[in-house]
DNA sequence: TGTTAGCACTCTAAACTCCCGAGTGCTAAT
DNA sequence: ATTAGCACTCGGGAGTTTAGAGTGCTAACA
């Protein structure tokens, strides 16, 4: 769609101007503060115009302009210049992602306070999926005369443990033994492929020995879930409380507090950075907000993702520079870490 | 202070009317829906009492009655005959507490979904505090070159792990040596002493072999901080929004999105089952809510606290009963896994 | 003395009306 | 293509009215 310059000017000033307001706006103020060099029924034509596009609305008919959902969205397309953050913000960005400790959690934990923090809206960060990970190793520690702890160590560096019960008393030779065999069949194995029907086959494989193993196997495999399933961080999604739209944001928290629907949410995002307005959002929950999203790296693949999620109003442009930002930092400090 | 029978009796429906409609209630719609056998004017005498008494307020000179706070605060004292929940909702919190998998931890975010699952408000669950626990031992795996997990195992039987990076390579023989120099002189400590002061001690009695050790040593201190602060699971805090008082709910999810003050929440709470109504709580977020809390036992000892967190009319009796239950049930279910 | 019927009184919340002013679209002049 | 001018629209705030739920008081009654 091709549209005039000016048209497209008063377009985006109108959107700015309910960004930050939240008040419809109309022909005079937009004039007045804004500093067209154009009288006010110029810019009523324009408006006029802009509304029969689809990318305007009035609330009533002796109302402002307020945007629409492809308003946001043309704007998001194409007026949105963004620039990285001042360099007072990437000095705080990286002194913050720097002082989390030496997990990939926690830095994604970091990620998502700092979004929540900076934008003043809910943020949302997920950790690397698992799916192309294989079992590194498995270690074992007695941590009681019946329990023990299993340790997996993926092939990306990832640590998960898991506690297990076992109804007989556990000694150290049977442990080297857990050990021994079990990482002779599973190192290398891809994750998904430690499941209960690996585990009755092994388990079978060994006869009367097999009868021990079933509480260490189901600890294995649920240590191999985990491995394999993103886990998402949320911050902040109470300070959508204060921003007005009620119902928006109870579903917002809604959602976030549903840890199966929050993943699903980020299932098939397509990588880099997108924005999702409104109606566009694949979960009804989101129906009345805005969810802008970006990937991570980690050796130059796509591996979790870092997202906020604020009212259809939302400051897309700080939203995105400060993503993309943050994105770049964890996806290069978690590289590092894993590198060791 | 003594009260006439029947002046409870008024007071008890009017509190339990108001706890169930949320609307101020009548001396003549007390009398039909209740089935008192006095007229609507005795009963209006009696409202007059009890209002100059301070049990009950009136929102406007012509409207019903509802309770105040000293109002629920006798209610609560003294005429709430809790029973044990129904054989059906007995069944139901076994199993799912039976469900949750073997650490204490998820046994805990299980009491907290269930609470706010069966009473549809706001709930928290504490873990154990580990002031009272000692090092049992502590154990390391490695996971990669620079990299392993420290294993913390107290003696309440709490099993912590934290990673910790060395700028040298590991080797087998660097891990065996901190294993057994370390637990030498941990084993049987206190929790708390494994402290900053105590590492540097602990590092320079080994000379040069010391400069190895402060990551090490820095996992050892941080394990141990986590098995001493207890942690807090909450669920459900989303279902206040849709129950009236926004201010109320935007306050609790203030609070409880928030760690630190939610722990500090329990910090000093007596043991046993306590309510807390309005402007008791100590915590000014909750000065519009109400706080029922418990404790579960382990051992006998009080170890941490189920609580539920609603609005001033909640349901206390069904809170009551439910949270005396689930506490005595996951004590039990506790104990079991910590004896093995 | 405790209970009750009757009644005048109070007060809110909902419904209705009125009107200001911001904002519009159209027309005619530049 | 732009602009000034103007008649028109309409939401929302202010003021008014009204219905009805609920009260407290008084006087009669058991």
């Amino acid at each position: 769609m091709k549209i005039a310059l000016r048209k497209q000017q008063i377009l985006a000033a109108v959107i700015e101007s309910y960004i930050q307001t939240g008040e419809p706006i109309g022909s005079k103020t937009l004039q007045n503060t804004q500093g067209f060099n154009i009288s006010s029924a110029t810019i009523r034509n324009e408006l006029a115009d802009l509304t029969s596009l689809g990318f305007l609305k009035q609330p009533h008919t002796s109302a402002g302009r307020v945007p629409t959902e492809a308003g946001y969205r043309f704007y998001v397309d194409n007026l949105l210049d963004v620039k990285e953050p001042d360099e007072r913000v990437r000095r705080y960005i990286d002194s913050r992602l720097r002082a989390s400790d030496d997990a990939p959690e926690h830095i994604l934990e970091s990620c998502s306070a700092l979004l929540s923090e900076l934008l003043s809206i809910a943020a949302v960060a997920t950790t690397p999926s698992g799916s192309e990970a294989r079992v590194h190793k498995i270690r074992f520690v007695q941590t009681g005369r019946y329990t023990s702890m299993l340790v997996l160590i993926t092939s990306a560096g990832m640590v998960k443990s898991r506690l297990f019960r076992c109804d007989f008393a556990i000694t150290p030779e049977m442990l080297t033994v857990f050990d021994r065999a079990l990482n002779e069949q599973v190192a290398g194995m891809r994750l998904e492929y430690i499941n209960k029907a690996f585990a009755q086959t092994f388990a079978a494989s060994f006869g009367e020995l097999g009868l021990l193993m079933p509480d260490m196997l189901m600890a294995a495999i649920e240590a191999c879930r985990d491995a394999l399933s993103t886990s998402v961080y949320t911050s902040g999604a109470t300070k959508l409380l204060y921003q007005g739209d009620l119902i928006a944001a109870r579903n917002v928290l809604e959602l976030l507090g549903d840890k199966t629907e929050s993943r699903r949410l980020f299932e098939n995002m397509p990588e880099g950075t997108n924005i999702y307005i409104g109606k566009e959002n694949s979960s009804p929950l989101l129906r009345h907000s805005s969810l802008a999203q970006t990937s991570y790296y980690i050796d130059n693949r796509p591996a979790g993702a870092l997202a906020v999620i604020g009212p259809l109003r939302m400051n897309y442009k700080g939203a995105v520079s400060i993503l993309e930002y943050t994105a770049k930092r964890a996806g290069e400090i978690i590289e590092e870490l894993i590198a060791g």
